[in-house]
DNA sequence: AACATTACCAAGCAAGTGCTTGGTTTGTAA
DNA sequence: TTACAAACCAAGCACTTGCTTGGTAATGTT
């Protein structure tokens, strides 16, 4: 049904090589795979290969588990897009490559995290949400700053949050379709967005 | 926590006046509040006001009620699509109708039950995913049908299915953050919308 | 009035869940 | 070698889960 050993999965970076960081590599991926509720602990026992009573050794409940590997993916994607932005200082660029730093996080070595942290939000508790939200407004910022400069020069005309959100979503969404392995890749995609976003 | 009756929530459009039909419209809405999984037999019976055990006598699995909310949904919300291409000839209005249509169905009357549609989609089985996704083709085959048209035209440039996931993932994710009560009314979203598909 | 069908109740079972507990092994540094 | 903490095991508890069973009330049809 899965994949029987953890060497066996592709990596997602944001995880460090310790016992703790593979229990988050592997939460991830069977998350990802399977959806968190149907993730039980003796599942993601068995699959990094300790008892599920020493999981929580590491984390205090399954919750916390799935808080952190959200936690993890924001924060390393949070620095990804900084600097991506910081690449360049011409607006319109700066679009460019936020658009592609954020395709990279959901289609392609983040992905799986990046599911996760979609397709698992409203398994949080309120408290962890709000936590996180935090986090988040941070990586908004960054684009709307870009946005702000954009609009003085008259190339984005409507409302900066809605037009985010709407641009973000195309991206977003590509988590529910787009496979690295098929024809279209991302520096085509990062075109087609950029192009529908400020033409 | 939850609405303690039935008739004190927002309808959903989809389904009857029948008592299969309230605990389809009862189902909807907590799987939509509280998660798929998180909604227990026993909290959705005490919901609609019969016993859990009851449910069983029209369903015979929780899962069949998930896969039917959801049957219900599409089959609705693509006569409502049908309908908008039917509206006008010229492509240009047809989509701006599609649009229109899609944002309805998921910021608008039956948007719990899409958002249950969005999110709860892997909470399935396989085999009622494939025989769901048949319908959803059929949904798709208008979109596409209008597209070409806009293709001849020139009006769109890029893959077509590509084109139409980038633009359903802008009106698809409203569903993480549009509020009917909010400032943004539907009819300024299928604009913006609309402009950025074929500007 | 007689019957059939639909809708429901009350009780509980079998399986699975997250998590705890008390102890053992493994790695590391003095 | 000794000391100590991190990592892990084996067993199981307390609870919840979806669903079944055997029966009763309501509803509609002829």
């Amino acid at each position: 049904m899965i994949a029987t050993s953890i060497e066996q999965i592709p990596k997602i970076v944001c995880f460090d090589d310790t016992p703790r960081g593979r229990l988050l590599q592997g939460a991830a991926y069977l998350f990802y795979k399977q959806g968190y509720d149907k993730t039980t602990v003796r599942q993601l026992g068995e699959f990094i290969g300790i008892q599920s009573g020493s999981l929580f050794h590491h984390f205090k409940s399954k919750d916390e588990i799935l808080a952190t590997v959200m936690e993890q993916t924001i924060i390393y994607n949070f620095a990804r897009l900084k600097e991506a932005a910081e690449r360049s200082n011409d607006p319109e660029q700066q679009l460019r490559h936020l658009i592609k730093a954020e395709l990279l996080s959901i289609a392609g070595d983040t992905g799986a995290a990046m599911a996760v942290l979609v397709h698992e939000w409203f398994a949080l508790s309120k408290e962890k949400q709000d936590y996180l939200l935090k986090m988040r407004n941070e990586y908004e910022q960054v684009w709307l700053d870009v946005i702000e400069k954009l609009r003085v020069l008259g190339k984005v005309k409507h409302d900066a949050f809605i037009w985010r959100r709407l641009v973000g979503g195309s991206i977003s969404w590509t988590v529910t379709w787009y496979r690295p392995e098929g024809k279209v890749k991302i520096d085509e995609l990062t075109e087609m967005v950029w192009e529908m976003a400020i033409k």
